[in-house]
DNA sequence: ATCATGACCGATAACGTTACCGGCAAGGTT
DNA sequence: AACCTTGCCGGTAACGTTATCGGTCATGAT
């Protein structure tokens, strides 16, 4: 602003030139001792703060990531005090944009971002986005990039996330075991490839416990609150109604909760459910409910991680490269018949 | 990055002077219409991306806004958004700074501020923040903060906040209506302007009511829900118990429940309770929680609205200047008596 | 005495952009 | 014919920093 004090002053002071206050200040050699300390102090005393503005313009990076996110919940949150940890150990700084879930809202971040030369950029595409003009944009200009939890295969760009399969097998294979026979999977849209994955993990845990599954059990909704009791309000309706539920985010299985409720039904006994992503609210309602965690805060800080790898050794990691953690599946009254209970052989 | 395109390209390209690039790309007066029209078209089809740096480094500002957050939970995640939202109105960029409640943190996010020259700082202070030197730097530097939700006296910067006061008043107010006596008040850290001020509604109400006040059932806990747990248990064991708790935090009301729950205390027969922030978590548990609800997306953008004129017009702005908006009670199941309720004159 | 060596320092250009000034031609005014 | 406008354009410096090169001196070796 104002008054910035730059080296300018300091070699005025010091009758120094430029050059020397800036050798003196980046602990470069050829530079005596006595003016070095000299140089150190005054900085000090006038509180001197480089001007990373113009060292990212000579060096033509700016030591920033930019990264699109769809909103800020919880789980989204938590992967982004990951990356900033990440992204602080290396001396990166990190610029949030929010999309708010809305195209023209990403499509002006990423024209930030790029103005802002970021020097990489991390993406969790929102599940509404179906153009990816902008973020090939991004590709084009050979700006590193990685995608996090949220991927498109559109994208020729690394991805960090969680194995979503793995997330579906656990979460079904469990409701299996505690008994329950006709187990619907509340899926999310129909093309997100998040909810494709643990549907697949879904059918792999029938398949594995040699049970056939009744399509009509498989529904789409989106990813509301409001979506998951609507469509379960219908599910509970049908004439053969499902024993237990999968949903496959947490806001969607309290919807269904609402709604299991409003039908009078009972869990776990009635009815079972299990949601995803585990977060604080799924323990405080009664009953609480099952839900499989992912790592989130890892899952950031690998993302990051690999940016900063991408960036650094330009071009040594695959576009394809995928980095892939594990789910674990916590069980809670939702979902638990310790009558019925099957142990696993 | 690599190859980054510069009008130093396209002046090469027309045979132009970058003087003309320039004054044609930002639709300045003296230069040919047909000129202008080549330096667009070969900047597009070049996608031409001014370098934001080079601009700030040139004007000495640059059109982002520092944001410093204790963390991002609910209610911050939605003032961030409303400030983001305001920023972009103005054609500013927000960069949020993190400090996860600790000090060193901030200590660090200040640093890299101050280094990427924000052009204003928008600062909620963390709870457990005693020294403000590195804020106090912010000031002296003469660049413009405002301060949002929290606060500090010590900061002699303008502040957008919530009427706590009447937040305090509204949520005791209401539970003296539904016939309760003993109201507990759990106040949060003790030293915590927005508990005092929480504080000083309840005592209000019961001022206006004509009724006194046991001091012993004002008690300080930190914000976390397990402090809400313990502190509430301790109320339940006195020889007098309280027939009502205000919590001036959600979390720490979840943590209240807990306790009453674990008790066998029923609610709103036995006991009443109201929370604070109207997070979504507390329309799910059972009874739905009462909770003051505050306009977070409007402090939000109210803040960064305020912040904004504060740097373009410098100095016009008092610095103990106060934006107080106000707060709605939302009432619920678990401190609605129906049958004793009191209408209101 | 001469030379090479090393320690220390300064001048300059560059990163991409714009503000400011000056120049030049065409046309209009006295 | 001499003058002033006006429209258009180019040159230069500057923002704060660092990389590169070159310079000056004292020191020790020859």
């Amino acid at each position: 602003m104002d008054g910035q004090v730059t080296i300018k002053d300091i070699a005025r002071q010091l009758n120094l030139s430029l050059s020397t206050v800036s050798r003196a200040l980046r602990n470069a050699p050829d530079v005596n001792p006595e003016t070095r300390q000299a140089v150190m102090e005054l900085a000090a005393s006038l509180s001197y703060t480089p001007s990373r503005l113009a060292l990212s313009l000579k060096q033509r990076q700016t030591r920033t990531i930019g990264v699109i996110v769809p909103n800020l919940d919880n789980v989204l949150s938590t992967m982004i005090r990951g990356i900033d940890e990440a992204a602080l150990e290396s001396g990166y700084t990190v610029m949030v944009c929010q999309s708010n879930e809305s195209y023209g809202r990403e499509l002006a971040n990423t024209k930030r971002l790029l103005e802002s030369l970021v020097d990489g950029v991390l993406v969790s595409v929102s599940s509404e986005t179906k153009i990816f003009d902008h973020l090939q944009e991004i590709l084009k200009r050979k700006l590193p990039m990685v995608q996090f939890d949220r991927s498109s295969s559109e994208l020729k760009a690394p991805i960090v996330r969680v194995d979503n399969v793995l997330g579906g097998f656990q979460a079904t294979e469990h409701l299996i075991q505690q008994g329950y026979r006709r187990i619907a999977i509340l899926a999310g849209p129909k093309n997100l490839g998040i909810g494709k994955k643990r549907t697949k993990g879904y059918l792999d845990a029938h398949k594995g416990a040699k049970r056939k599954v009744d399509r009509e059990l498989i529904v789409h909704c989106d990813f509301s609150q409001e979506s998951g009791y609507w469509t379960t309000l219908d599910l509970l309706s049908m004439k053969k109604r499902p024993d237990a539920i999968f949903a496959i985010s947490d806001r969607i299985a309290i919807g269904a909760m609402l709604a299991i409720r409003e039908k009078g039904l009972q869990m776990p006994n009635d009815i079972g459910l299990v949601g995803f992503n585990n977060e604080p609210t799924v323990q405080l309602v009664t009953p609480a409910v099952s839900s499989v965690e992912m790592p989130s805060f890892e899952l950031g800080k690998l993302a990051c991680k690999l940016l900063i790898e991408k960036m650094q050794k330009h071009g040594v990691i695959p576009e394809d490269h995928e980095e892939i953690l594990k789910t674990r599946l916590f069980i809670r009254p939702s979902s638990l018949r310790e009558a019925t209970g099957v142990i696993r052989p």
